[in-house]
DNA sequence: CTGAAAGCGCTAACAA
DNA sequence: TTGTTAGCGCTTTCAG
């Protein structure tokens, strides 16, 4: 029998990592002068400085954002609260997201609510780890959270929707301006009879994007859009466009709040089978996702710009560290119409 | 006029939050014994315990998991590092994967390589945050970066790859047996000339799918497949089809080392003309994303049981805590192929 | 410009 | 079982 006792050994393995104080026994130098060296202009002298740097390097020291975030109430970290992962849309945010602070940086922390877990609980959760900021993608957001977010102790920011109280910082496409382009588009193209398919009951994006499209239709002196719902999911869309094609008259343009419920109806109105886009009816989503381009969809969709809106985020962020009174503020960024074949635009030729 | 003057605040906030020492004073008992209160199994009277509870409860205290994981080494965040987003199996990958943990009262840190930023030096800024583990999902892997991960202060665990010196743990569907399963799949059905797309050049998971399958196809005295290759994208899907396709004898039977090349090979046939699905060509991919499912595609595929795989990963994150030695293991789990139509199965019924 | 000392919020030895 | 005493690794007054 081999020698398998049960070692015991300190539940904690004691990570070999350098400290600021060996940096300070390598350079000759205090371990003051380390922190100094490591904190964007700090009054230490450039000699003093270097010599730490170059100790520091050969050490392989970083200093711990944890052990520096006790203090400093800046632990390099910004939460993101993100419920609906399965919309592909969000991945293309998060990593977006991800990236740009990964550029300045910080981290992004993830959270996302367990299964029956309510949103609310999460953001105590994220405070606690002591986060710069909180990032919320989320469709709905309940009374209770939005209460939540406004008295939160760091800046709270509502990515991709907006609130009507206006009491929470938000960064969203211009759903509405979205809205009505393709209700003028529609129309100017010699669309009849639109139709809306919407998104989740509390979500301020489909509210907000269908606003405006009825506007826009009935500026158009076009009869107020069929209105179907379709969750924001792939199935809600294909269940949608048999509802719509089992109607008297069907309509001739549909425009879904979002793409993954575009595609839904692309294949819904292809499974029912009868009519065809763009022959007989028009698709347009909203977002942009990748899969709008594929040639099986080649969808007409209305493209939130990513990126700027990412920036935008940041800057809240930024600016409500900085500024002092920090009033919440509502940034509208926006986006534009990319046509393809579900509107009669030719696909492009090359692959 | 309201007294608006400008209120000269630190730029510090000081976040409004209660300590263990707050905690301690109202439940009239010493701060070690808050501490206990929230340590597991620690040696505290059930009443002590239940008064200090309640003092927290309604003060709306909870453990600073910063100032705790400074002294335990353990933050409860585990690090992601993520490189491909872009494929919509890792999303759903990194959303079952946040879930899991969080149902622990952990959280997942994610990191994404910057624009040109290796992946090696993400391993040490993960490690520096005082994560309690390291979870890698690229597709490729430098053999730096591989050294680095076997030599890393905590346990590191490759997830959907694996290493052939075996020296970092690794939690993998069973690529060969998959590229197998497919190869005898085809065979049985009567398919005579198999075509594999590979992925990126460097990838573990092409590299075994295309083995398994070149094995299997022999095996049926089929033979050898023709190759081409895909980078893993749509778009290399679609430009592998219209290659296989131009070929003097086009191939029967596809197989796409994951499903985003598949559903663009299923696309690149669709565009050539000529050749129809499943009628001319049978496709196959690997992963089962949501979208192989959607009508427009019905593409065969053999799906990696993510919920499976992410168990496992924690499992060895766990048993690499505890057990001593922590030798790095290897865990392949067995996917299945899920027939669709893209092979000829019909199509389910229900929308 | 620099170092010594205090302490961020918490846990883990040690006595009591 | 409890409270007391040291720190975890770092930043930040405060003297010098």
């Amino acid at each position: 029998m081999p020698t398998d006792f049960k070692r015991k050994v300190p539940r904690k393995p004691k990570i070999e990592r350098f400290t600021a104080a060996d940096v300070a026994r390598a350079a000759g130098v205090s371990i003051s002068a380390v922190s100094r060296a490591f904190t964007p202009n700090a009054s230490i002298a450039k000699a003093t400085k270097a010599r730490v740097l170059s100790a520091a390097d050969r050490l392989g020291y970083h200093p711990n954002p944890l052990a520096r975030g006790l203090i400093t109430q800046r632990s390099g970290m910004v939460a993101l609260l993100m419920t609906e992962v399965t919309n592909p849309f969000y991945p293309t945010v998060l990593e977006t997201f991800a990236r740009a602070l990964s550029d300045r940086g910080k981290q992004v922390m993830l959270f996302t609510p367990a299964e029956d877990e309510p949103l609310e609980s999460l953001l105590p959760q994220a405070i606690s780890y002591g986060v710069e900021g909180v990032v919320i993608t989320s469709a709905t957001l309940s009374s209770k959270m939005q209460a939540a977010c406004a008295n939160a102790p760091v800046p709270v920011i509502l990515f991709n929707r907006t609130l009507d109280c206006g009491e929470v910082s938000a960064v969203c496409c211009d759903n509405e301006a979205g809205g009505r382009a393709i209700a003028q588009f529609f129309a100017q193209r010699g669309r009849r009879r639109p139709a809306f398919v919407a998104g989740l009951p509390g979500a301020s994006t489909s509210l907000h994007r269908e606003r405006g499209f009825i506007a826009g239709v009935l500026e158009a002196s076009l009869p107020a859009p069929i209105r179907v719902e379709g969750q924001f999911t792939f199935d809600g869309g294909m269940q949608a466009a048999a509802e719509l094609l089992a109607m008297d008259q069907p309509p001739d343009a549909i425009f879904a709040a979002n793409d993954i419920m575009a595609l839904g109806v692309l294949d819904g109105i292809r499974r029912v089978g009868g009519l065809g886009v763009p022959d007989d009816i028009w698709v347009v989503g909203f977002d942009d996702i990748a899969a709008a381009a594929w040639p099986s969809f080649d969808l007409t969709t209305f493209r939130q710009p990513i990126n700027r809106m990412i920036a935008e985020t940041l800057r809240l962020l930024d600016s409500a560290e900085t500024e002092v009174p920090a009033l919440p503020s509502t940034v509208l960024v926006p986006g534009r119409l990319i046509e393809r074949g579900s509107t009669g635009a030719p696909l492009p030729l090359t692959p």
